[in-house]
DNA sequence: CATTATATTGCAAAGGTTTGCGAAAATGTT
DNA sequence: AACATTTTCGCAAACCTTTGCAATATAATG
């Protein structure tokens, strides 16, 4: 086997010591021109690459983010991601996916593993599950600093990027109101996080406000199978609601697959009004009218809230992205 | 600050040497019970992680996979990305994720960071663009073991794991026979990539085969846009086709938006067979029928291969995994 | 008690890089 | 020619862990 591509392999070729061939090949000031010249043409000649590792341990530092997210192949975060990738690539940074799957034990283990791997930083989208923050208050004082994203705790001693979910529901009222709808069903995520709280309290309290007429029955669904059962049941009564809120894509997808097994057409039987990404509104025909939220967005966002916190130290921030209606034929 | 977790300060803080703290830590069988014991208790108490660059520095091995993808938020990457990162965890392994945006010069870049990295293992589907072969060469030949997965290279000297395409293109040439259509239109995606070919000598072969008398025409769309504007093109032809054919999810969404912008109902108007992992069939009405490709099984598949490679020494293989039909009612 | 086996522990090198500081060589200044 | 500067380079420590081997302490054996 030839020799490995190393600094000290590189010196003792050419008979110059490991410093000054490290510094050569950064391109210091002190080392002169032809010495510059020999060591980056040997060096690419043996295909040399800094050990990363031996960088790291040096420098204590890694170009490497870590995302934490429940679970990237859902619907939203697939995109944040995306977008993620894209633009810590950019900067020279690569990242390291961990999905916790809704558990906060496995989310905690993620974070160990971070922490282990000595990541340049974080993004998380917390669990439902998580109610004890001390693992990543621990992380964050440690000197690792973790940017929340959409599923972000209540607390604002830390820093965060999410939508306007009271804005959301508000906005969502509105539209029903101002759509003359009279009784509406609303489907709801998780109620531990609260994403889905405050898209409620939003709908709720605006529909309130807006028009005592208004009747509003509520429930709740873990993903899309449950949303699709509830759809269903409220379907089946004889007092149908005139119009169906989904807070989310993923239950979105189960109420339109129940709609659509029911037989009844939208917006003349029923109408559907979704908070979405837009994807899923855009193959359904009619096209579902839905309220904007962008994993594009939240990641680009989120990204640059992350450049911050890494260059000016910033330790608590919070980031609101407004989100628009997009209407569509579904009302 | 209080004193760094590491080997060197545990020892001197316990009067012992660092090399029986770590070997204390790994329960080797050379260190009494007792010592082992003082050790772990500080050790927890410290919080002690072992530095993994330092481990990985020393071992030159990191418990690091890279996965490499031309976009990961793509109908049936993630999938494919959500099942290896769990399967990956369980065995211990994180997973770094890249993007090449089929762009070869970014692939081979990430090529570069992965090796870097000195992942365990690169797991790759290939751009469209990827002509030259030699860096994964490279690569391999420097004892990185890499599994391509889906977009896999013709030639049978690498490990592979992809779907049988030319039988996905004879199912669907079958199931256009025995559904009677006779004129179809065929959208296909980007010639370059050997699926592609596969899928459509599959249809266009056996469909010879099988009748004189089904017209065939094909198209290439690269994205969902493309497939949106072909598919109206064609729809607003006066021979009308009485099928589309839909390569991929990707090309699924375009043909199904443009058809419902053309207010056509399916399968009256026209009918429609895809190749697709289900997800976009079952939230349109009627449903779409298709032909099964799973991110998740060739994910579970890959990972499995993966290990075999990783502990066998194995350097080419080819799985290849079946698919099915499943029936909407779309045709 | 002397000798040998066994149980514990420590030493030191290795892995590859970065970097402060001092040394040597080259150049410039009177 | 003597001195001051500047340019160029090397030494060696540090980052933290792993591991072969030597060293000591303890127990067992004759």
């Amino acid at each position: 086997m030839n020799t490995k591509a190393t600094l000290k392999n590189i010196a003792s070729m050419l008979g110059i010591s490991i410093s000054t061939v490290s510094r050569a090949l950064k391109d210091h000031p002190d080392i002169s021109n032809e010495t510059k010249k020999k060591v980056r043409e040997l060096a690419d000649l043996m295909d040399y690459e800094p050990n990363a590792f031996a960088v790291y341990l040096r420098t204590n530092e890694s170009k490497v983010i870590g995302l934490i997210v429940p679970e990237i192949s859902n619907y939203f975060y697939h995109s944040f991601v995306a977008v993620v990738e894209q633009e810590a690539r950019k900067k020279g940074y690569s990242m390291i996916i961990l999905q916790s799957g809704n558990d906060a034990a496995v989310e905690e283990a993620n974070l160990k593993l971070c922490k282990l791997n000595r990541v340049a930083g974080i993004f998380v989208a917390l669990t439902s599950e998580t109610r004890d923050m001390a693992t990543f208050d621990r992380i964050k004082s440690s000197g690792i600093p973790i940017v929340f994203f959409d599923k972000v705790p209540d607390d604002n001693k830390y820093v965060k990027v999410c939508l306007a979910d009271r804005e959301v529901g508000k906005l969502a009222a509105r539209t029903i109101f101002e759509k003359n709808k009279k009784n509406v069903f609303a489907l709801f995520g998780n109620p531990n996080i609260s994403i889905t709280r405050k898209r409620k309290q939003g709908l709720v309290d605006e529909l309130k406000k807006l028009s005592p007429f208004i009747e509003i029955a509520t429930a709740t669904a873990n993903n899309s199978e449950e949303a699709m059962q509830a759809t269903s049941d409220i379907l089946n009564n004889k007092s149908k609601p005139d119009l169906i809120f989904c807070m989310s894509d993923e239950i979105l997808t189960g109420t339109i697959m129940a709609i659509n097994k029911k037989g009844l057409k939208i917006p003349k039987d029923i109408g559907v009004l979704a908070v979405s990404n837009g994807f899923i509104p855009k193959i359904c025909n009619p096209e579902i009218t839905y309220i904007e939220t962008s994993g594009t967005i939240l990641g680009k966002r989120a990204m640059k809230t992350f450049m911050e916190v890494l260059e000016k130290g910033i330790t608590k921030k919070m980031d609101v992205i407004e989100s628009k209606l997009v209407e569509g034929g579904s009302i």
